[in-house]
RNA sequence: GGCCCCAUCGUCUAGCCUGGUCCAGGACGUCUGCUUCUCAGGCUGAAAACACCGGUUCUAUUCCGGUUGGGGCUACCA
C-alpha cells in the first residue's frame, strides 16, 4: 500500500512551494491508489498559530487536495517522549540538561532517492542531534521519523532543502529499529532571480493567489508543470489527466523559476473556457464586496461578464475593466481625456444622445445603427467619433467594441454621459 | 568556508536512462503580419538554448571526469 504525507508547519500560510509538494504527494497517492495523509507539524509551540492552521486547511481544500487521514503532532507528545526514553534506556541517546541528544555513529549513510538515485553522506560531518528539546518538545527530525514510521509512510516526498536532513533522520530510524521509507526530493521553486522564492518576490501564499483572482484549477495546473511534464507538449492539463500520467521518475532535478506571466496566461485560458454562468457566480461576490450587495445581480451581470471574459487573466481584472459600469461617474484618465476630448464635440454628442434616447429596445445593434446614422448625417468617419465617445462613456481609450459597451452600460447612463461631457454640470467642461 | 544537490531558448520544459532519426520540439514572454472603432483576444510568422574543457566512441545534447556557475544545508525552526 502506497502511503504518502504532506507535513506543513502552521508557522505561516501555505506557501506556493508547499502546495506543490502537497500536489505531487497527492498525485502520487491517487495514481497508485494509495493514501494521502495530512500531518500538522506543530511542535514549535511559540511559532505555531491556529489561524495559520485554518488557512492551510482552507487552501488545501480550495486547491482540491483532499486527505485520507489527519494528524497533529501536538497530540502525540507522549509518544515522542516514550521513544526518547527508550533510546535513553538503551544508551543510544544521552541527556544534556533536559535535552535528549542522539549519539551519531561514524559511518557512510546511503540514501536511495527516487529522483536523484543514490546520495551518500559521511555522518562524521554531522554532530549529535537533539531529539527532545529542553522544554520537553520533540525536534522536527525526531517527531518526523517516529510519525513517518508509525504511519507507515512508504515514500517521503518533500523539498530538496530536506536532503541534508535525510541522513540525520536515517540514523534516527536505525536507532529506533525502524525501516526507513523511500525518499523523493523535489527541486525547489525559485523566484525570477533564481533565488529561493520569498515574500520579497510577490505572492507566496496560496491564499494570495486566491485573493488575486486565480482559479484553483489554473494554480494546480501551473504548479504541476514546475518540475514535471505530462509529455506530448501538453500545457493545459486537468488534475485527473495528470494523475493518470503521473510518474515520480519524470520529475526534474533542477530548480524551477516561478513565472507569473505563464500562470496568468493559464488562468486566462481557464477563464475563457469557463461557462459564463459559472464565471458570473465567481465574480458576483467580488462585485458585491466592492460596490455593495445590491449591485450586479441578475442577467445584467452575466452580460457584462460575457463581454469582458476574453480579456481577463484573473478574476480581479474584471473589476479593473468595469468600474465605469458600476460607478455613478466616469473616472477619467486625464491623459486620455486630453487626447480624445480636448476638441469640443458637444454638437455631435448631443445628436448621438438624441438618437440613442429614442431607441425603445436598447441593444448593441440598435446603438450601432443610431451611431452610423449620426456619423453619416454629419459626414464624419466613424473612427473620429468612436474614440471620443468611448472615452466619454468609459473614461479610457481601450475596451471592448463600443456598441457592446453601450449595451452593457445601458441607455440612461450612455445618454447622460454624452450630454454632460462638454456642457454638463459645473466642472464637467473640459477645454 | 565545509558538506550535499543541480546545469537544454529570457522562463517552464521535450529529448538524455536504451549515443546517430536533433543544424534540438512545444509553451509563456518578446517581435512581424492579419482580423477590428481602440486595446485585449484569436489566427499567422520570426528571433531565441544543448555552460565550458577534456575523455570514451565511427558518432555525444545524450555516457565519464574536471572546471565554472547556480541552489540547498550547516538551529534545542520546521
Amino acid at each position: 500500500m502506497i502511503r504518502v504525507r504532506f507535513a506543513p508547519s502552521p508557522t505561516g500560510y501555505l506557501h506556493i512551494g508547499g502546495a506543490r509538494t502537497a500536489l505531487f504527494n497527492w498525485m502520487y497517492a491517487k495514481s497508485q491508489g494509495g493514501k494521502f495523509i495530512l500531518r500538522i507539524e506543530d511542535t514549535d509551540k511559540a511559532r505555531s498559530k491556529s489561524e495559520y492552521l485554518d488557512e492551510i486547511l482552507d487552501s488545501m481544500r480550495w486547491l482540491g487536495l483532499d486527505w485520507d487521514e489527519f494528524y497533529k503532532q501536538s497530540d502525540r507528545f507522549d509518544l515522542y517522549r516514550q521513544y526518547a526514553q527508550k533510546l535513553l534506556d538503551e544508551g543510544r541517546a544521552y541527556k544534556d540538561g533536559e535535552a535528549v541528544l542522539l549519539t551519531m555513529p561514524q559511518k557512510i549513510i546511503k540514501i536511495y532517492d527516487l529522483i536523484r538515485d543514490e546520495i551518500s553522506i559521511d555522518t562524521r560531518e554531522i554532530k549529535d542531534q537533539v531529539l527532545m528539546k529542553s522544554d520537553g518538545s520533540p525536534t522536527y527530525s525526531f517527531a518526523c521519523v517516529i510519525d513517518d514510521a508509525l504511519m507507515e509512510i512508504s515514500c517521503v516526498i518533500r523539498g530538496e532543502d530536506h536532503i541534508s536532513n535525510t541522513p540525520k533522520q536515517i540514523v534516527i530510524y536505525e536507532a529506533l529499529g525502524f525501516k526507513p521509507p523511500k525518499f523523493a526530493h523535489l527541486p525547489l521553486i525559485l523566484d525570477d532571480e533564481r533565488a529561493r522564492l520569498s515574500k520579497r518576490a510577490g505572492a507566496v501564499a496560496v491564499s494570495d493567489y486566491r485573493r488575486q483572482g486565480f482559479l484553483p484549477e489554473a494554480v494546480v495546473n501551473y504548479l504541476m508543470l514546475l518540475g514535471w511534464s505530462p509529455g506530448n507538449n501538453q500545457e493545459k492539463v486537468a488534475l485527473a489527466a495528470a494523475v493518470k500520467n503521473f510518474s515520480i521518475k519524470k520529475i526534474n532535478k533542477a530548480g524551477a523559476a516561478f513565472d507569473m506571466d505563464k500562470l496568468k496566461w493559464l488562468n486566462g485560458q481557464y477563464i475563457k473556457e469557463m461557462d459564463t454562468a459559472r464565471l458570473t457566480e465567481l465574480i458576483k461576490p467580488l462585485v458585491a464586496e466592492k460596490y455593495g450587495p445590491q449591485v450586479g445581480t441578475g442577467t445584467q451581470l452575466q452580460n457584462i461578464v460575457h463581454l469582458f471574459k476574453g480579456r481577463m487573466s484573473t478574476l480581479a481584472d474584471f473589476l479593473e475593466w468595469t468600474d465605469f459600469i458600476f460607478l455613478p461617474k466616469v473616472n477619467f484618465d486625464e491623459q486620455v481625456k486630453m487626447e480624445h476630448l480636448s476638441k469640443n464635440l458637444s454638437k455631435e454628442f448631443n445628436l448621438l444622445a438624441d438618437r440613442l434616447e429614442k431607441i425603445a429596445d436598447f441593444n448593441a445593434k440598435a446603438a450601432e445603427e443610431a451611431f452610423r446614422a449620426v456619423v453619416s448625417q454629419l459626414g464624419l468617419e466613424a473612427g473620429t467619433l468612436v474614440h471620443p465617445v468611448r472615452v466619454a462613456l468609459t473614461g479610457r481609450a481601450v475596451g471592448p467594441g463600443l456598441f457592446d459597451t453601450m449595451a452593457v452600460l445601458g441607455k440612461q447612463k450612455a445618454v447622460e454621459r454624452l450630454r454632460t461631457t462638454f456642457n454638463g454640470p459645473a466642472g464637467a467642461t473640459s477645454s
